[in-house]
DNA sequence: GAGTTTGAAACT
DNA sequence: CAGTTTCAAACTC
């Protein structure tokens, strides 16, 4: 069914609403992944690197048959996001969201946030570089309400497809399609066969500077929106959501940004064709429960916040290039009578820039109970908050974390990352959430894995300016809510240890930071995670939630997609991980490290000494309170987003540069790539618009950069011939398509070849034959040395045919 | 790879 | 706030 309105259509820029454009753009090398969806995606067919570099799986159920096709690229083959083995799979997009309290008429199922970077030239490359698919399969809708003895988030061909298409790279999409049964609604005799959906997400985004924008939508919601029944016919649809934000005039009253949710249906049999188009505050997300139902919150979130009560969530920590975004994670249990609040992530994810959030509904709604998207009885009402801070917008994600928080470092193999498992204290049995049918309890046990497939990205991202500020209270743990920490091995990242003095102030909250308890809200903490602990977008880390048991080995470590970043080019964020750090004498607590400065950890890098890691928490705690004593915002960008466009970045404050003229990567603002400022206080400044010497510089950039281009496009395009003559010629050989019966080049006669070739060396040497000439004898006789195998190759097949 | 240069961060 | 020192990255050879 085809749910957009013609009219609708018309508005809506071809890029969005053509998939075909979007396909199309594959063939372009930098275009960012999410361009490369396949409209028919063949998931064995495609390469795994092709697309998406960040891959987020949060359940590790996925049944083989399901998948994710109608994701946004063909590259999210069910080998690359499945390969978690999680039937929640996660594509991340990044944009410049932050999850918003602002009203809407959708209620929002998990937010996605994500910031976009600065540097980004081309709008969907950003959007297709971070996608988050978030599939969830249930085999059945009885598992759904087997939740509860079955902890495995199953639901059927429920996919979230997360795309930013803005060209800014800042609107997020994020679709959560979902059966067309609620879970909340359907808990009795539910939707027997939902198939998976597809959803398909994508946001056409307003300026960088726009609000972020986080919309979800699951086919429930959509079908709602539409007034159809929501068991109606989602049944093997692909559905295809377009969110275009639009930067609204803010008004106290409503919503910063208005995105509209547009949802289609690829597939148009049997459907009627619905059109929804509901305005999405920013930082809500729309969730699939029915109107009057506690919104269902996605997945994401639920995925962290899921994890299993004997089971720990395995967070990958990346180093995240914006310190700025905090997440705090929730652990502790929510209260039973928690209200559902837009509650947000209990998952941030953040790439660079980009952050994915994913919203947890309270585990006391019913409606969240139905759906497939169970959250462990460890979630915890999440209350995510993006904190803006005035001058740099930062975005902060808050989890409530249980306390104790349980967090244990993993170090995975091959991994440049530091995996952080979290593990919920909660004891199986407890959890407010197991009386309702609705709770997700039983999704608790099932492992929900994150997996994050970054190429490595450090870019300096411009934040989003986080225009609403909420101050984060944690939720008053009930009794039940509780959780009691049954893993000997937890370890906590960080511990919550009362931080009063920069509690106030969340956008201050440097990376690390544990905020005690607020009074009376029981043993819960809240925790300022970086990003980067939940997210290793940057670098190949993959972000493990998962709380399964199964997960908490390193097993569950996923191929890694490669996926261009942040508008650059796959080949530099894949190719390029993060530089690791020198340091010697400042232990990586300071500044001066460049790893502690993006607030990541220390990972594979050749430091010595090095204090930034989970082994020296406190020393590490108290060096950020140091910094940020002497800074407040010395974790925050430097690199400031401009009015609009990107040549408005620049430096917060400004270099200083004496001696290089503001044109060698001494000088920050150069390095950043942005001309220099009146706020900067250089000397001899040649970096500036007009400036000769750097427009020379520029065009010597951009030549090499185009040689690099070219030298890679051309290896790349001998790799693929090579390939194909291989895949080619061996038909040929093995005419009938089988073996040849022998083996014709054997040792003999590679020696006899080479005698050959040696043979016409001599001659050509003796015969005084220039250098060239004899190049090219050689050639030859290596020619007719080949044709002769290959005809004597052809001889003995056709004998041994006849013979044989 | 060693040494130098550079400018931000840290310190006074 | 200004001057100095420390530091690690960038750069040069």
């Amino acid at each position: 069914m085809d749910v957009v309105p013609p009219e609708l259509n018309s508005i809506l820029p071809d890029e969005i609403m053509d998939t075909e454009a979007i396909v199309m753009e594959e063939d372009i090398p930098t275009e960012d992944p999410a361009s490369l969806v396949p409209k028919e995606p063949e998931l064995t067919q495609v390469p795994m690197e092709t697309d998406v570099s960040e891959i987020v799986s949060l359940c590790p159920t996925v049944a083989p048959s399901q998948r994710t096709t109608a994701l946004t690229t063909s590259t999210t083959t069910d080998s690359t996001l499945c390969s978690i083995s999680s039937g929640t799979q996660l594509l991340l997009t990044s944009s410049g969201l932050k999850p918003a309290s602002a009203p809407s008429t959708t209620k929002p199922t998990s937010p996605v946030v994500g910031q976009a970077l600065p540097k980004l030239s081309t709008p969907f490359t950003l959007s297709a570089n971070h996608q988050i698919i978030l599939n969830k399969v249930t085999t059945s809708p009885a598992t759904d309400s087997k939740t509860s003895g079955n902890p495995v988030l199953k639901q059927e061909g429920q996919k979230l497809v997360v795309a930013s298409l803005s060209k800014t790279g800042q609107p997020i999409v994020l679709a959560l399609p979902r059966t067309g049964t609620k879970p909340g609604t359907t808990q009795g005799g539910g939707d027997a066969k939902t198939q998976p959906q597809q959803f398909k997400v994508v946001t056409i985004g307003g300026r960088t500077d726009s609000k972020p924008v986080v919309g979800v939508q699951t086919a429930s919601t959509a079908s709602q929106l539409l007034g159809s029944s929501q068991h109606t016919t989602l049944q093997a649809q692909q559905l295809k959501t377009v969110q275009i934000p639009k930067k609204t005039p803010v008004s106290a009253a409503g919503p910063l940004i208005t995105q509209f949710i547009i949802t289609k249906a690829l597939n148009n049999k049997g459907l009627s064709s619905q059109t929804s188009v509901s305005p999405v505050v920013p930082g809500r997300v729309l969730t699939q429960s029915t109107p009057g139902t506690p919104p269902r919150t996605i997945t994401i979130g639920e995925t962290l916040t899921s994890t299993p009560q004997t089971s720990s969530s395995k967070v990958a920590i990346s180093p995240l290039k914006s310190p700025s975004k905090l997440t705090v994670v929730s652990v502790a249990s929510p209260s039973p009578g928690s209200p559902q609040k837009s509650v947000t992530l209990p998952l941030n994810v953040a790439l660079g820039p980009q952050i994915l959030t994913v919203q947890q509904p309270a585990t006391t709604s019913p409606a969240k109970a139905g759906t497939s998207q169970s959250t462990t009885q460890t979630v915890k009402p999440v209350q995510t908050m993006t904190v803006g801070g005035v001058g740099t917008p930062q975005f902060k994600t808050i989890f409530p974390l249980a306390t104790p928080p349980n967090v244990q470092q993993i170090q995975v193999p091959g991994s440049r990352f530091h995996y952080v498992r979290l593990v919920t204290a909660t004891t199986g049995s407890n959890t407010a959430q197991t009386g309702s049918p609705s709770t997700n309890t039983a999704s608790i046990q099932t492992a929900k894995p994150v997996v994050v497939n970054p190429g490595a990205v450090r870019m300096s991202v411009p934040i989003v300016p986080a225009q609403t500020i909420k101050q984060v209270v944690p939720k008053p743990l009930t009794s039940t809510a509780q959780v009691v920490t049954s893993q000997t091995q937890q370890r906590l990242i960080m511990p919550a240890t009362p931080l009063p003095q920069i509690q106030p102030n969340l956008t201050n909250l440097p990376p690390g930071t544990v905020l005690a308890p607020a009074p009376g809200t029981g043993n819960v903490g809240y925790a300022v995670l970086p990003a980067q602990y939940v997210t290793q977008l940057p670098q190949s880390a993959f972000v493990t939630l998962a709380s399964s048991s199964s997960f908490s080995t390193p097993t569950t470590v996923q191929t890694q997609a490669k996926l261009p970043l942040n508008g650059l080019s796959a080949s530099d964020t894949t190719s390029r991980p993060r530089k690791p750090c020198n340091c010697t004498k400042s232990q990586c607590l300071k500044l001066y490290c460049d790893c502690f400065a993006n607030g990541e950890f220390c990972n594979n890098c050749n430091c010595i000494n090095c204090f930034n890691n989970l082994d020296h928490e406190s020393e590490r705690l108290k060096a950020i309170k140091a910094c940020l004593d002497r800074n407040p915002v010395a974790f925050k960008p430097k690199i400031g987003k401009g009015k609009e466009g990107e040549s408005d970045r620049r430096h917060s404050k400004g270099c200083n540069c004496k001696k290089s003229g503001c044109l060698k990567n001494y000088c920050e603002c150069y390095e950043a790539k942005i001309m220099c400022s009146s706020i900067c206080k250089c000397v001899g400044c040649k970096n500036f618009e007009e400036s000769p010497e750097r427009k020379t510089l520029m065009h010597l950039a951009d030549a090499a950069e185009v040689r690099v281009q070219q030298q890679t496009a051309a290896k790349t395009k001998l790799s693929s011939q090579i390939s194909d003559l291989l895949t080619r010629t061996t038909p040929a050989f093995t005419s009938g398509g089988g073996k040849l019966p022998y083996t014709f080049v054997t040792k003999e006669v590679a020696e006899v070849t080479c005698d050959c070739l040696l043979e016409q060396a001599e001659q050509a040497e003796l015969t005084n034959q220039p250098y060239a000439t004899a190049e090219r004898l050689i050639l030859e006789e290596f020619g007719r040395c080949l044709m002769r195998i290959i005809s004597s190759a052809g001889k003995a097949k056709t004998d041994c045919s006849i013979n044989c």
